[in-house]
DNA sequence: GGTAGACCTGGACGC
DNA sequence: GCGTCCAGGTCTACC
């Protein structure tokens, strides 16, 4: 089954696909150019489908290993859709960004859309996994997590669709710790997955709430495990850019292209990206970096 | 509001 | 093989 949904130009896969590590995490896969997304998808009803999405001319296919009724079709629509940001208008911000040589290029290369998870529960638990670890590390809970707790594909059991908060909710932390090996952050991610399986979090709705950016990142910080980095990091992803996510690798960036490489801190960071107001995180996200490798 | 120390894992390194 | 050090954000307690 093949359904065609289009994209608001310009528009790039492959940049989405590289826009940042989250195509490195389970369920997400691609080929080795980038030009084709593959990932496993659970359904609401608990049915587990491989997708496969590749550009065309005017946005992108997705095609479904099984047979899908109407409602079924319209919730992959709706998350490929949320996922490649594929509604995002990008023109207010190349009118600024053409006038740096650093963000110039952007348009010409369709970028601003990042990569997002089809739950918002998903994309805060993967942001956990990166604090306070290396992404080795990150890649490694995240297998696991899925390995461990995820449905798998009825047609290449190897392959597993992201646990549901209610499959999360029923472990416990020891079980997390040993199987998962995600360490003192098992009461975080199980105390997430509890709180959004019992409806007292209700997370999706934070994707499109009508709320002021301060309002939305108080929200995200009042979940246990995430502060002002990850905070940031999941503002980026629904589409706010008022924060730049400051961890390590943001202050080395930060060090190199400014400061000679000196020691510097998150102030610095900040202030490097303070005139691009409600487009701090895009432009810090996308900047063109003279520093490469750590 | 600012700061120190604890939280975990696994890779790197020295012996 | 074993022990030690280190990197990586957030939380809590304390001032």
């Amino acid at each position: 089954m093949k359904l065609i949904l289009s994209a608001y130009p310009p528009f790039s896969l492959s940049t989405v696909i590289q826009s940042h590590g989250w195509i490195q995490l389970p369920a997400f896969n691609t080929d080795g150019e980038a030009k084709e997304l593959t990932f496993v998808y659970r359904l609401t009803p608990g049915k587990v489908v491989g997708l496969r999405i590749q550009e065309t001319d005017s946005g992108v296919s997705v095609e479904t290993d099984c047979q899908l009724s109407q409602a079924e079709q319209d919730d992959i629509a709706c998350k490929v859709t949320w996922m490649l940001g594929l509604d995002q208008d990008y023109s207010a911000f190349y009118a600024l960004a053409s006038n740096e040589p650093k963000l110039a290029y952007m348009q010409e290369r369709a970028q601003g859309r990042v990569l997002r998870c089809p739950t918002l529960f998903e994309d805060v638990i993967k942001t956990i996994l990166t604090t306070n670890t290396l992404w080795a590390h990150t890649i490694r809970m995240a297998d696991a997590l899925v390995l461990e707790y995820g449905d798998s594909l009825p047609a290449d059991p190897a392959r597993h669709a992201f646990p549901t908060a209610e499959c999360l909710a029923a472990t416990d932390e020891e079980s997390l710790r040993a199987k998962a090996r995600v360490g003192y952050r098992a009461p975080y991610i199980l105390g997430l997955a509890r709180a959004v399986a019992s409806g007292d979090l209700d997370l999706e709705a934070l994707k499109t709430a009508d709320l002021y950016t301060t309002e939305l990142r108080k929200q995200l910080m009042a979940i246990k495990g995430v502060g002002g980095y990850a905070a940031a990091n999941l503002l980026m992803l629904l589409g706010r850019y008022a924060y730049v996510p400051v961890d390590s690798w943001a202050i080395k960036l930060v060090s190199h292209e400014w400061y000679n490489g000196e020691p510097v801190g998150q102030p610095e960071v900040e202030k490097a990206f303070e005139h691009w107001g409600e487009w701090k995180g895009l432009a810090f996200w996308f900047w063109d970096w003279s520093y490469h490798n750590g």
